[in-house]
DNA sequence: CCGTGTAAGAAGCGCGAGTTATCATTGTCG
DNA sequence: CGACAATGATAACTCGCGCTTCTTACACGG
């Protein structure tokens, strides 16, 4: 069977054109270069080498095997090298997933600085409601995911990214928009929109914001995304709740007012599953950790 | 140090997800498998594999060094076959010299039909003179030539491919135009055009044609190609003699006449170098044995 | 909690890669 | 022309390491 020291023995003969000097170079002794390229070309069943007792020269084949086998060599170093650059995180594949917020806030800079630091690491994005991005890290399906608390931790890491505050997005008509913040109590008997058509962690959070406050939520209207919400405040449909990084969605006719103080606020975590952490990950760890020094 | 074995059974490894059943695909036991993965984990200085025990699963690097693994065990297989088919000739390179005269009758037959049978095989031809075609064949700067007599023959193999009729090329308006035949002595007062300007084995043939004729050729002027010859003779400039495989080259006011028997032949010989054939060339003279069948 | 499956560890063996010593051949030089 | 140098092949040996068998250490399922 042809061993990779067979290649590496008849390429160092075949350019020095001399068993001697090749047999130096290797760091062997000239019969065992002999007896191994005398088995290389058994194997091959063909010469490779003429040897005219006084000088030595390829063949047709000699040639050709020359430089495929160079070529066999070099693909095997790649590989290694590759195998390398993997382990330290160079190159590889990283999918992230984040909820509509992250996809405003943090993962435009974080994207921007890991592929500059990273340019060969596939990175891909898929925005996906906060439960959904739990199971889909359980399915390995996302490697790291940007999403609202609660959550279940267990066989997870989890970090807190940014703590935002919150603030209504409601028409320029309605007669809150006057005041410059808005107290959570004052959204006792407004209609609200909110959005639990998938199972999302912000609806969620919305109606446990007002019942600390004191009142059950009066569900005006469901929608499946924060931006949709926005387009039925838009149609008059009610008020939403939103973090302050989604303050961009108002259009005309909407205004954005802060909740007034003692107001809650919606943490955005990074989570990813505990255990030996993939070096591309561990990279990314690294960024956010620069972006965003930690939080607590 | 990295060996094909070491690739071999990784890929067996990775593919299987289970060491007892690489092992016995690889036929061999289990520890040994271990061992060697272990190896190449440590050569690499990298983990391929996460063990857990219970499962075997690729890490980022191992899933790289996979791909990379079986193109590099590809391209071995194809250093082995190629060279395998470099020497039984069914790829390589060929260089073959012909005459003029060659280039217009065997060569255009030969190769169409070795480009057929050997596609793979890169053949050159070089259009040059019988003793540029002797040193070249000995500088190996072609593999075979087809030359005229004489030559000398130390070191290389000759075998007659053809034997060719003579006949002179001259203007229609000349009075030997009328005969059908023209024997060589009634060339004996007209001005012939050679081309001895290089180095040329018709030159000297055609010299001694007229010598052994009884008489001393009268050169009326020299050229470097029989075609320019024809051209000088077209100018008025005298006659020549071509063997029959350059009939073609007669132009409008030209015409060719066979020389009378007794004629002289010219032979067209194709020679090689004598001690190992190349399978190219051995590929080549088959072809040619077959389109030519031996002369004596 | 034990039985089964699975990988790693320990220890020994045997092949073969590499070693030294020597030969055979051939080109070179006095 | 004979002695010598250069060079690759051959012979015989040895020692490392790749593979073996035997065993251990877990992890999971019933």
């Amino acid at each position: 069977m042809t061993e990779l020291r067979h290649l590496r023995y008849f390429i160092a003969v075949a350019e020095e054109l001399h068993f001697g000097r090749a047999a130096q170079r290797l760091n062997i002794a000239q019969p065992g270069l002999s007896q191994q390229i005398k088995a290389l070309e058994t194997e091959l069943g063909v010469p490779l080498l003429m040897r005219t007792r006084r000088r030595v020269e390829l063949t047709a084949a000699g040639q050709v095997f020359l430089e495929e086998g160079r070529r066999a060599l070099a693909q095997v170093e790649r590989a290694e090298k590759l195998a390398r650059r993997a382990a330290s995180g160079e190159i590889g594949r990283l999918t992230i997933g984040g909820t509509e917020a992250a996809t405003w806030v943090v993962l435009p800079q974080l994207v921007r600085e890991f592929r500059k630091r990273h340019p060969n690491v596939d990175l891909a994005i898929r925005e996906m409601p906060s439960p959904a991005q739990m199971s889909a890290l359980r399915n390995a399906e996302i490697d790291i995911g940007f999403v609202r608390p609660p959550l279940g931790t267990e066989g997870l890491v989890v970090r807190t990214v940014l703590e935002e505050k919150l603030g209504v997005i409601l028409p320029r008509s309605h007669p809150l928009a006057r005041r410059a913040e808005i107290p959570i109590i004052a959204l006792r008997n407004e209609p609200l929109v909110v959005h639990p058509a998938r199972p999302s962690g912000w609806a969620e959070f919305m109606s446990s914001i007002c019942r600390s406050a004191g009142f059950e939520p009066r569900v005006a209207q469901e929608a499946s995304e924060t931006a949709t919400a926005v387009s039925f405040v838009a149609a008059g449909l009610g008020l939403t709740i939103v973090p302050v990084s989604l303050k961009g969605l108002v259009r005309p006719g909407l205004v954005y007012r802060p909740v007034a103080k003692p107001a809650p606020t919606a943490k955005l975590l990074l989570v990813y599953r505990s255990g030996v952490v993939p070096p591309t990950v561990a990279k990314l760890l690294e960024v956010v950790r620069e972006l965003w020094p930690e939080l607590t």
